[in-house]
DNA sequence: CAATATTGTTAGATTGTACTAATAATTTGT
DNA sequence: ACAAATTATTAGTACAATCTAACAATATTG
């Protein structure tokens, strides 16, 4: 009934409309890096098929049945990626592209069985939530280390969807999803900021990594 | 490079292929259930890509190319259902139509992982051989239960490629692969069988049920 | 606010994978 | 050996998913 294909706009436009509520053609373009014609008519598909809201030169929108949709793709995604980790041994950095794939197995029982035998988890191994079976997310506002101030002291929850590259350097670093961070000192001029966790002392970490990393005040 | 769907027709081809070493357009259309038009353009597609041997009116064959081919994927099928019942829960009757998918994933790590975790098996859950990374498979001419005879004691190693229904009717009979059988009798009329193995006695079992049940002489 | 840039849409072409209808070649059976 | 049945092929259609080129609408900016 729906396609491969058409799983993967409605997951990228789920993306680009939880913040705003809506998208743009050009950025579900950019985004999916398939050309704005093919696009615009993939659009009207899904709002014919009643996933998607279009109106000619309106911004697109998702339906609850598009959002729904979307979710449970993520959840799928999310669970694999989780299971992939926890169950398979692979590294948080690996996992993304084998996930982008499996996504679209239809396999309830499959799925189902990944969820019971990781004990239900909530989020995945970057921090993201689970959606649940009907497609709800509860969705945490964290703050992003960036916005911290020197002496705050964070937890360490989620990592904002990014590259590889990051997700290495975290390992590097020996950075991992719940460490309790203490911002020592914020430079000025760059904003990148010093601090502790763990064994480690004074790790410096740009601003442009601190930008991507969601974290949770913990204490004064 | 190459499709699921291509995928798909390697596979079905090499399936037919493996007794007489050629199949004709109109058995391939009969197993994949697509009309013999599709099938006949699909193999002159292959050809173009060296993965079959077309030529007007002639037996279909794979080249070497589409034997390797062939097997890799039905190297990922079958470490996929063996994963599925080892490693997940999965009954044997339940997986195939999800190694119908996951063959499809791209991902060599994703494998090699699988394989690493079961101890780099040699059969899948239903007793046949996983082809190695070469694409080799080892193929043990089995005896089928069927050709056997009277007071024969036979283990039980594998079963034929068939239905749910089969699988379950030998879940039901606790039949399982590595069973010890012996047959204590041959009906002449309808060739049904009654044997014993395990704690069960005089079980009877259909010749059709016999003729896929692949076995090996153990003792006289 | 008019010129320019950006974004969105339409039209038309291409490729992959399917179909049906018509025709051709091969195989089977009497 | 010929007629009939079966199998294979060709031709033409359809739909999904992509593209480029051309044009239209909207947004930005001097
Ligand atoms: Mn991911
Ligand atoms: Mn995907
Ligand atoms: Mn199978
Ligand atoms: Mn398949």
């Amino acid at each position: 009934m729906i396609s491969q294909t058409e799983e993967n706009y409605l997951k990228a436009l789920f993306a680009l409309t939880s913040t705003k509520g809506e998208a743009s053609v050009n950025e579900l373009s950019k985004m999916l890096d398939i050309k704005m014609p093919t696009v615009n008519g993939m659009m009207k598909r899904l709002s014919e098929k009643d996933f998607v809201i279009y109106e000619s030169y309106k911004p697109l929108k998702l339906t609850e049945k598009g959002r729904k949709e979307a979710s449970l793709i993520i959840r799928k995604h999310r669970l694999t990626e989780m299971y992939l980790v926890e169950k398979m041994g692979f590294g948080w950095e690996e996992v993304h592209d084998i996930a982008e794939q499996i996504e679209h197995i239809q396999s309830p029982a499959f799925f189902a069985k990944m969820d019971e035998i990781l004990g239900f988890p909530e989020v995945d191994p970057h921090g993201s939530p689970i959606p649940d079976e009907n497609g709800k997310v509860i969705v945490k506002d964290f703050d992003r280390l960036s916005d911290c101030e020197s002496g705050d002291v964070v937890k360490f929850m989620a990592v904002k969807p990014s590259s590889e590259e990051l997700l290495k350097f975290l390992n590097s670093r020996e950075l991992v999803l719940g460490a309790v961070i203490t911002i020592q000192s914020v430079e000025l001029f760059d904003k990148s900021m010093s601090v502790n966790y763990a064994h480690r002392e004074m790790e410096v970490l740009s601003n442009m990594v601190c930008e991507k990393l969601l974290v949770e005040h913990v204490a004064k």
